[in-house]
DNA sequence: GACTTGTGCTAGTTCAACTAGAACAATAGA
DNA sequence: TCTATTGTTCTAGTTGAACTAGCACAAGTC
């Protein structure tokens, strides 16, 4: 459970933390069941606000990723197993768009196209 | 050549313009050599402002997708003809995603982190 | 009962996104 | 060459999201 933040980098902070709690569920690091650590340990590490943390938390919550409640904190998902099954086809694409000139940008704006159609 | 946007969402109107066009490219409706329609003209007919519609743009240029150039206006490259390609692999990833339960952010918030890394 | 942890609220700061208007430069076409 | 077209660049103002801060509260754990 590494988490890491770039405050100098455009992508929102609490952006930041959840990508890093959900590369974790997608290599398996995270196991179902599993509690994430306090949002104001994690924010005093990190040097950011408390919110911050729990944003992100509650970013994962929407998408299932956790469970979370007062007193007990975030517990891991049965859903965090089907992050790890994306974790192979992701790499492929990627690679691919990578050998085509297709920005990240570009990527992610053409995925939310096709989703959201 | 149809332009949508929807002023309601919390994506910015010039990433709305800008995913518009490329889903154009990768749809085959842009050949190579055509000409965008003028950014004044687009901003009239979208009721936004011309900086907005050029900020699109410019942010395609910067993918290499047109060519920018005063009096001439924005002109499709070749590598439209590889977002096509794309057009291929991406929906065989989303619909994963979607049995996955996985949304759209986390999906991409995904490929922007493995594309990066 | 004491402690932990997320929830909810108010409030202030910073910065990107967007709008607006104008002058300018490069290109196309008559 | 002359004229209209079209992107470039600059300044400036508004709005809203992101982030920070502090506090009281409720739901769990031990």
């Amino acid at each position: 459970m590494l988490l890491r933040v770039d405050p100098a980098s455009t992508v929102p902070l609490f952006e930041q933390l959840a990508a890093s709690i959900r590369m974790d569920a997608s290599l398996g690091t995270l196991r179902v069941g599993e509690r994430l650590p306090a949002a104001r340990d994690v924010a005093a590490s990190l040097d950011v606000n408390v919110h911050t943390v729990l944003r992100a938390y509650q970013l994962l919550r929407e998408e299932g990723l956790v469970d979370l409640r007062p007193g007990r904190g975030a517990v891991v998902t049965e859903r965090a197993a089907n992050y790890g099954e994306l974790g192979e086809a992701i790499p492929r694409l990627v690679e691919r768009a990578k050998e085509l000139g297709v920005s990240v940008h570009a990527l992610t704006a053409m995925i939310r196209q096709e989703y959201t159609s």
